[in-house]
RNA sequence: GGUCCCAUCGUCUAGUGGCCCAGGACGCUGGCCUCUCACGCCGGAAACACGGGUUCGAAACCCGUUGGGACCA
């Protein structure tokens, strides 16, 4: 698998579902891997005891897998990993170059508050930095911030980044608990792990400077840095749970189709020229992070809806109608089209239906009528064409099917334009009474596909249900 | 409040100094096709945040302003 150096890694904090954000680094982490023929590490962050939860680590790989997007190495948990985080810091700390500190949270607070009363920013004080008795008592590791003046984070996707170094304080890698903090585990693992290319969001854009010069002061050499801009809800402000559907697997139960949800995620942020529509092996073909772009995007559901329109009317109608299988109505009163036609197939039903619907949920219900028996008639199609002035028109079409020799297009045209001719009717005319008898709507698929799809027998028997109800109505 | 980031149609974006009085896509909209609705096809409205530079030339480079965001507290 590995045929380059490249190895880049998805490291997910278990606090919740995969959101939209998180499939999207996940995605770029995994097209940057298979791009380049590398590898791509899952890591588990599930250092916050308080927060983690098992279940959010099967919503994430529920995600992932729904998503096709597969990792190589892992999933690794940092929870697991803990040795491994003490014994690095303890080399730092018979190195000199992390140290106990004793000071207290009541403490810490204290002097936070006189800080901002000053108004200097808030900054550990590194008082613990010397001392040389160490009582056996709780404590934390601090790192020992070494004294440079800048920092520069070079990242491929926005070039180079200037902090103050000053600003940095000696921050804790340890907690009294004998936990690693996020900034420790994070620098312990990429290394550990040989990481490359960290591709994350750019909310950790801040979390750089002090990750490199961990990095520095354990003598390893830097990963390449790409951040990622966030994704944005309708108001601009980073994508949550406030702004309704934010978890991949809402998107499923939606009637998403899986790919079109990771093509249109694919283009918040990256583009290949003008190109809209991308197969899996086209995205890991183009992908790169010259074109990932530095200014965050707004979430747009409209578009994502286009999106898997396009991919229901491209997809071909078996593969698509196994996907619709969990979305189906239950049928409750199913109908044998007759002897002329073959059972009412699905395939065949969902493709008349596929270029009218936009998610499966649509497409399901837009099935129902064509599997039941049962359905209702739109007010729309009662007010326009289930009226007492149609009773003939329905009467003669009654007629006219049940003397058809065989039920095919060619006959069904036949008939239509015979009775055409007669009334002096165009198809226009003569379509949609039937189209409401038939469906109960005043949109369906052609009409001859309707007749087709239907059969002789059920198409008779719903004949007859419309004259029975404009009967009981007029 | 501190640090950092960002800025092209409503939205996603193309654009890497002349090909741009700015191209594509969603959405909106006019029309064609047509048995309805879709699909498809043809057209339209719609943007370089502002102000200074640099340059023969700026959407693109630099500075400032404004606006937005993230992180930390």
């Amino acid at each position: 698998m590995t045929t380059s150096g490249i190895r880049v890694r998805f490291a997910p904090s278990p606090t919740g579902f995969l959101h939209l954000g998180g499939a999207r680094t996940a995605l770029f982490n995994y097209l940057f891997a298979r791009h380049h023929k590398g590898t791509f590490v899952l890591r588990v962050e599930d250092t916050d005891q308080e927060r983690s939860t098992g279940d959010s680590i099967q919503a994430i790989f529920d995600g992932l897998k729904w998503l096709s997007i597969d990792w190589d190495e892992g999933p690794f948990f940092q929870s697991k990993r803990l040795d491994l985080y003490r014994n690095a810091a303890d080399r730092l700390l018979s190195e000199g170059k992390a140290y106990r500190c004793f000071c207290t949270p009541e403490e810490l607070e204290e002097r936070r508050k006189e800080a901002f009363a000053k108004g200097i920013p808030p900054r550990y004080d590194g008082r613990c930095r010397d001392r040389s008795h160490f009582p056996d008592i709780p404590h934390v590791l601090r790192f020992r911030t070494p004294d440079i003046p800048e920092i520069v984070v070079r990242d491929l996707i926005r070039g180079d980044m200037r902090f103050n170094g000053n600003l940095l304080d000696d921050w804790v890698i340890i907690r009294s608990d004998g936990y690693p903090t996020y900034n420790f585990a994070v620098v312990i693992d990429d290394l550990d792990m040989g990481i490359s290319h960290v591709l994350r969001g750019d909310d950790h854009i801040n979390n750089t400077p002090r990750q490199i010069t961990l990095f520095e002061a354990l003598g390893a050499p830097l990963p390449k840095f790409a951040h990622i801009p966030m994704i944005h809800g309708p108001d601009r402000a980073k994508l949550s749970k406030r702004h309704g559907a934010t978890s991949v697997m809402a998107y499923h139960e939606m009637g998403y189709l899986p790919h079109a949800l990771v093509n249109y995620i694919a283009r918040l942020g990256w583009s290949h020229k003008d190109q809209e529509i991308f197969s899996r092996q086209e995205l890991i073909d183009y992908f790169d992070l010259d074109h990932v772009g530095s200014s965050p995007a707004v979430f747009n559901p409209e578009k994502l809806l286009w999106l898997n329109a396009q991919y229901i009317r491209n997809e071909d109608p078996s593969t698509l109608s196994s996907e619709l299988l969990p979305f189906l109505k239950p049928v409750r009163h199913p109908f044998s089209p007759g002897p002329d036609t073959k059972e009412p197939n699905l395939d065949r039903i969902v493709e008349e239906w596929k270029t009218r619907v936009r998610t499966l949920t649509e497409l399901a219900e837009a099935v129902h009528p064509f599997r039941d028996q049962e359905f209702s008639y739109s007010s729309d199609a009662m007010e326009k064409h289930l009226i007492p002035d149609n009773k003939p028109l329905i009467l003669l079409y009654s007629q006219r099917f049940s003397a058809i020799s065989s039920w095919t297009r060619e006959n069904l045209e036949e008939v239509l334009g015979s009775i055409g001719l007669e009334c002096n009717l165009k198809l226009g005319k003569l379509a949609q009474p039937l189209r409401a008898a038939l469906t109960g709507q005043n949109v369906s698929p052609g009409i001859y596909d309707v007749l087709l799809l239907l059969g002789r027998d059920e198409v008779l028997r719903r004949l007859d249900r419309a004259l029975t109800f404009i009967g009981q109505h007029k």
